[in-house]
DNA sequence: TCAAATCATTGACATTTATCAAGAGTCGTT
DNA sequence: AACGACTCTTGATAAATGTCAATGATTTGA
């Protein structure tokens, strides 16, 4: 697993970054299976994932028990409640494997530790962190500016993998409308 | 002006940055009028913007020609369409003074280089970052988990000189409902 | 300070979306 | 391969929110 995580850094860096071996050490692997909970609400979140294989969730649960989702992440994508990792504080958030999962996950001690020794992992963390920020705000336009069938077009046409690789109630929840409106709407395309 | 962006610095950094004086020639004082658009749809995002006093408006507008608002900023915030700017690409976005502003703006040049030449100044950037990135986040999960009215108690409570400070209409295309949904909700607190 | 423009509020009505319920279908696990 | 659990779809209905229009209030910039 550790390979492909070797190949991502190394496309966003452009070159094998300096002290990869050590860095790499850090990382445990994990396969966890489908259903499984990789953090809930209230609990600190001590880990950012590495996505080798699967998919996760992350979402919180209103008051009437819907979850709604903030985003799903897959295959080479960082995973973690930035604020709550950042401050170690209580999560708001659950995170959650939607498949069955091949995971790399970082401890917060070891983060830090990297983040304030090695350029190279600080440098991919901006990045990611420049990426994430960027498409949360693109989330936040389309949720506030687009109605729900536009949503869904949306989807099908920036995220077509997301769209058939997800269940309808997930998809639902992640663009803000009921599993049922979700079922109509589709039928309007 | 450049006095409120040193405070602004020593209290996120814990003291006096290394450089200040060659870093704060790079910021350029602004006092733009109300209704002033600093960016618009199609534009190439130039510059970072940094709050001394008065407010900024980050908007889209949807297919009906109604504003949908991602975020305002206030006093000693920092503002850009962060994905336009880091890429150097037409924003789909719209950056408008809603009062009477002074700024201080630095251009993406200044901005490249300090980042890579200054480690208080790339520092800070991650800083802004994180927060940014984390109060977005927050935002997703607010806009999808709550309805109309917890909506607006959300921002009564979390952001009450928001409330105050700013029109009913654009309060509203903050919240993603119409100025009349939201003149009638409040009747109901 | 005043005139023009924008804004807030209210009512009537339309539209969108949610909710509840039930049956058929699908999927995952053993 | 079969069971059980979950999911999808559809219909009927309810609830939430939007739209349009008119009036009065407020704000702003000259």
């Amino acid at each position: 697993m550790h390979a492909t995580l070797q190949e991502h850094i190394i496309k966003r860096l452009g070159k094998v970054p300096e002290r990869f071996e050590e860095v790499a050490k850090a990382f445990e692997p994990l396969r966890p299976k489908r259903g499984t909970y990789l953090l809930q609400e209230g609990d600190v979140c001590k880990y950012v994932y590495f996505i080798v294989e699967g998919c996760l969730q992350v979402f919180v649960i209103d008051k009437n028990g819907n979850e709604s989702t903030r985003e799903f992440y897959t295959e080479e994508q960082w995973v973690t409640d930035i604020f709550g990792f950042k401050n170690q504080q209580a999560s708001e958030e659950y995170i959650k494997c939607v498949e069955p999962c091949k995971l790399l996950r970082i401890h917060y001690d070891a983060f830090q530790h990297f983040s304030a020794e090695v350029p190279a992992f600080a440098q991919i963390y901006q990045q990611i962190l420049e990426l994430s920020y960027s498409s949360t705000v693109y989330r936040v336009n389309t949720l506030t500016s687009l109605d729900a069938l536009d949503r869904i077009k949306w989807l099908m046409e920036n995220k077509p993998t997301l769209m058939s690789r997800l269940s309808n109630k997930l998809i639902a929840s992640y663009l803000g409308i009921s599993p049922e409106t979700m079922t109509r709407l589709k039928g309007k395309l």
